[in-house]
DNA sequence: ATTATTCATCGTATTATTGCAATGAATAAT
DNA sequence: ATTATTCATTGCAATAATACGATGAATAAT
């Protein structure tokens, strides 16, 4: 049955499935698209973007948020979103140094 | 409370969340790691890198083989594993198609 | 034939995610 | 002061993900 091993993941691990979590729903993947495009912030207009409800635009932000890929500054009355770049280049070089890697060795390959 | 918009989201964000989650876990990351790090195919050995039970290594491989991430042959009595190329080759372009982006010329940036 | 090995699948318990209506907080407009 | 606007938060309900023991299927070894 083979041996559990008492081994736990990896910090680094941790990260990248934290990282990769937040981009797990295309509501996500949709604000992100649309903080990339719009190149300057954008004033809570993701509302109107997006087929859902107020209050779940608002969880997905502060998800995405929380996890740091986003900034909100506020500007009342409105809050204005971008990306955050430090975190942003975190992604970028976890994602990057995964799937930098050669495949082209393997024997099925 | 903003108008809630009739759109769906795009397949191409139905499919990068999709790859995403696939990567969100910390052992779906440790078995692509592993894979990646040995450059041929790893023949079901990955019990033992894992601090998880042989029936849940099995879920994850099967997630990662459900979204073509990787490939398992059978070699009785063994399955060897590795890296799918053409779906590795998606989600690659994928991630790199959003991290690519430039964000210098954000506002809060 | 019996037993061992390897891996998948099923059943099930636990926990996490998702979605939205309702409400709250804070400011702007009248 | 009252009302409107903007966005966060709370409180459910529905669904999905996670983990593992138990079992099954298929082959190899004795």
């Amino acid at each position: 049955m083979g041996v559990t091993k008492a081994l736990v993941f990896t910090e680094e691990q941790y990260r990248i499935a934290e990282l990769a979590k937040a981009l797990a729903h295309p509501a996500r993947i949709a604000i992100i698209q649309h903080l990339l495009k719009e190149k300057s912030c954008v004033c809570g207009d993701l509302v109107e973007v997006l087929p859902l409800a107020q209050a779940t635009v608002s969880q997905h932000l502060k998800e995405l948020k929380q996890i740091g890929l986003i900034k909100g500054e506020i500007n009342p009355p409105r809050v204005c979103y971008c990306i955050n770049e430090p975190v942003w280049e975190e992604a970028k070089s976890a994602f990057g140094a995964i799937f930098q890697n050669d495949i082209s060795g393997n024997c099925c390959n």
